[in-house]
DNA sequence: ACTCTTTATTTCGAGCGCCGAAAAAAATAG
DNA sequence: CTATTTTTTTCGGCGCTCGAAATAAAGAGT
């Protein structure tokens, strides 16, 4: 059942577009909020007076910007640096990144780590992660953050409070939201690496990405993000959409996860390096793989037809009938190939394409674009700033704390 | 960009949570509506004096239903009837039938017709469908219809306007909801039949089925609606979600949609006829298979371990495969087995499980439940009825054309 | 230097929809 | 016939948006 509307929902709705406006376009007048908003010149004036007393805004009369028109000048107002600051954390292979950014987005501090993930048990996790983020909110001389998203390779639970499996840690079912949540005094979100790829591409290239959006990660494992109809996409009980853990081949090839025929068992940087060296399909996939290893392979493989060659053939296959089934079920999709696997795509793109074109994904269109990025971090690092960001809004925009406006600038006054 | 909002979506908003309220629980009084949408009393008290004014709900003062209490009576409030009356349309394999109810989602007339809808054109199905609905129509004695659903097998455009393909009819990109709705003058969506069995099936057993729900109809095809967090999942350019057009073999079997691999090609009627029968799998399958066929091919396959028997097991295995691929993306979700195909599920069901317990679906509780449902044609009316009487509630809720209640007291009084 | 024009922003009063409290309505209990 | 109980309506107030008018702050013209 949907839930009933009042004055209160109209007033945190009207803020939160006052500030989504002015989070996508560094500083804005009001006037120009007016066009953006569609709201009236008096709301908008009572709107950002409101945020301005609150903090949030700040008014930039210093850089009058020449554009010298008749009338009164415009006053640029943008989000107030100081209102906040959020972190992002991320873990991947071998390393955890922490990234300190202020209100605005701006990044202040940027921190890494890197230690050996797969030793390492939930314990372990938290106390790495809590102390790295001590160290870099210290650096940033930040006091207190606002919000934190911690982007892990791994599934998470629906609501983002626990790291349920990771293939790069040894801890499950890792209460990692509660834990940091209270060692910081605030929220905290786990989420999935790919999908915060995709709240990246989303947030960076609107119009190709704003609607809908795949990532997939092709690396040591095979990992997706994904916005539908502009919702990320995500599973009833988990965060889901495990791309990589799709069932290729029933009872095929063994994966990390424990199960046989996933399409990361044929896909992952581990599965190419297993089939080029004609190790049976149920060998234990090496643990390191270094990108000089990877890269000789893919070298091999552009050379002459060999098991190299038939390793990356079926690694495409496998992704390509993913992706098939994927478009089935969702049409095609602008995609986004991310990671160090991205390297080997020329040898990889024609089967997958002739996968995709020979199924009857999408049904009339069975073409797809896409993208290669090399490096994931920095997608990841900005999808779970930017998540943090949106969620410091959110708040924002619903006010401080159950006083109204007037009752603020009294305390203002006080 | 969000949208800014205003006292006029407060208003229908709450309008519509009302009449949500009502659609659901028969009649209530205005005290169990305050209860149920958490309104005050004077607003439920104004909204339900306005909305029995614009004539879409009545008192039902006859039956006082002796609980006698202390105290002023409750009034029993429900939906008027005569408020709007709703068409249905289901277009399944050679037959199309209609259904009118009232706006209480009373059932006022059912129709059909029989004829071979392979040989019909998309201006065919134009025509049969307005005759259709007309003498519909007039048997239930409605002038003019307020909301029509029409639920096809086959993938319509996303906006469900247009149905673009469909198996069981030659037409293409058929503009049946354009051409509808000028005929009948009212609002006409198009939709995926399975879908509309996925919003019957909710709409049943909120409990079981409310958040996640996924139906799959077994039959000469393979169709899937689904579900997920709540709303309905489609595709980013038709209805898409289409399970038996996910790709289960690259290069295998040939599908009735001219693609090769689809679970369809496996696992649909005449999949598994052709398999049994030991015909080439790109041998042009059946066009009509009777029920008889099929529960004889049936019958073989449980009394002995031949080709029917490993016919079935393919199929299954098909539509396990599937499901797991499903499942990575979504986790396991509550299934509805639907159609003539559920008669052999018996057979089905341990190598399906077996699949899907052997696949990371979910990636820790790989089990999922199910219900079978033999007959399709009933949920899929259900659901378009519904379909297309929350289209009506919502534009019940947002009031009568701009003007204001009061507006509209005057114009009763004048 | 002063006034006029232009543009941006704020202020003011009205309207709409919700809510709480009080009043009114409609029954039963004594 | 009055008191009690429960439901429903009425009334006044509040919060929010909006349009119109007022104010602010510039450049342009004389």
């Amino acid at each position: 059942m949907q839930l009933k509307a009042g004055s209160d929902l109209v007033r945190r709705q009207n803020r939160a577009v006052v500030i989504a406006a002015l989070r996508r376009g560094a500083t804005m007048s009001r006037t120009d909020l007016c066009a953006a908003t569609s709201l009236s010149p008096s709301t908008v004036s009572a709107i950002t007076s409101d945020l301005l007393n609150e903090g949030a805004l700040a008014e930039q009369r210093e850089f009058e910007p020449a554009g010298s028109r008749r009338g009164r000048p415009q006053i640029a107002i943008g989000l107030a640096p100081a209102r906040a600051h959020v972190v992002s954390v991320e873990l991947t292979h071998n390393q955890l990144s922490v990234g300190v950014s202020d209100y605005t987005g701006k990044a202040i501090h940027e921190l890494d780590q890197r230690f050996s993930t797969a030793a390492c048990s939930g314990e372990d996790l938290l106390v790495r992660c809590t102390q790295l983020i001590r160290v870099a909110l210290s650096n940033a001389r930040v006091e207190q953050p606002s919000s934190i998203v911690m982007a892990v390779q791994g599934r998470t639970d629906a609501e983002g409070r626990d790291l349920l499996w990771s293939p790069i840690a040894a801890g499950r079912n890792v209460h990692l939201a509660d834990y940091l949540q209270s060692e910081f005094g605030c929220p905290v979100t786990v989420a999935n690496d790919c999908s915060m790829i995709a709240v990246a591409l989303r947030w960076l290239e609107p119009e190709r990405y704003g609607r809908d959006c795949l990532a997939v990660l092709l690396s040591h494992g095979i990992g997706m993000g994904l916005y539908l109809n502009g919702r990320l996409f995500a599973g009833r009980s988990s965060s889901a959409a495990e791309f990589g853990h799709m069932l290729y081949k029933h009872n095929g090839a063994l994966c990390r996860c424990g199960a046989r025929g996933c399409i990361e068992a044929y896909a992952g940087d581990y599965a190419i390096w297993r089939a080029a060296h004609g190790l049976p399909d149920d060998a234990l996939p090496p643990v390191e793989l270094s990108g000089l290893d990877m890269r000789t392979l893919a070298r091999r493989a552009r050379l002459s037809d060999g098991p190299e060659r038939r390793a990356y053939k079926e690694a495409a296959e496998a992704i390509g009938t993913g992706l098939a089934s994927l478009f089935a079920l969702t049409d095609p999709v602008p995609i986004a190939f991310v990671g160090s696997g991205t390297a080997a795509f020329d040898i990889c793109e024609p089967y997958i394409r002739a996968c995709i074109s020979g199924s009857n994904s999408g049904g009339f269109d069975a073409h797809f674009e896409h993208q290669l990025f090399e490096f994931e971090l920095p997608l990841i690092r900005q999808g779970a700033t930017v998540t943090a960001l949106l969620a410091v809004d959110e708040k924002v925009a619903s006010g401080p704390d159950h006083l109204s406006s007037r009752d603020v600038s009294i305390l203002e006054v006080a």
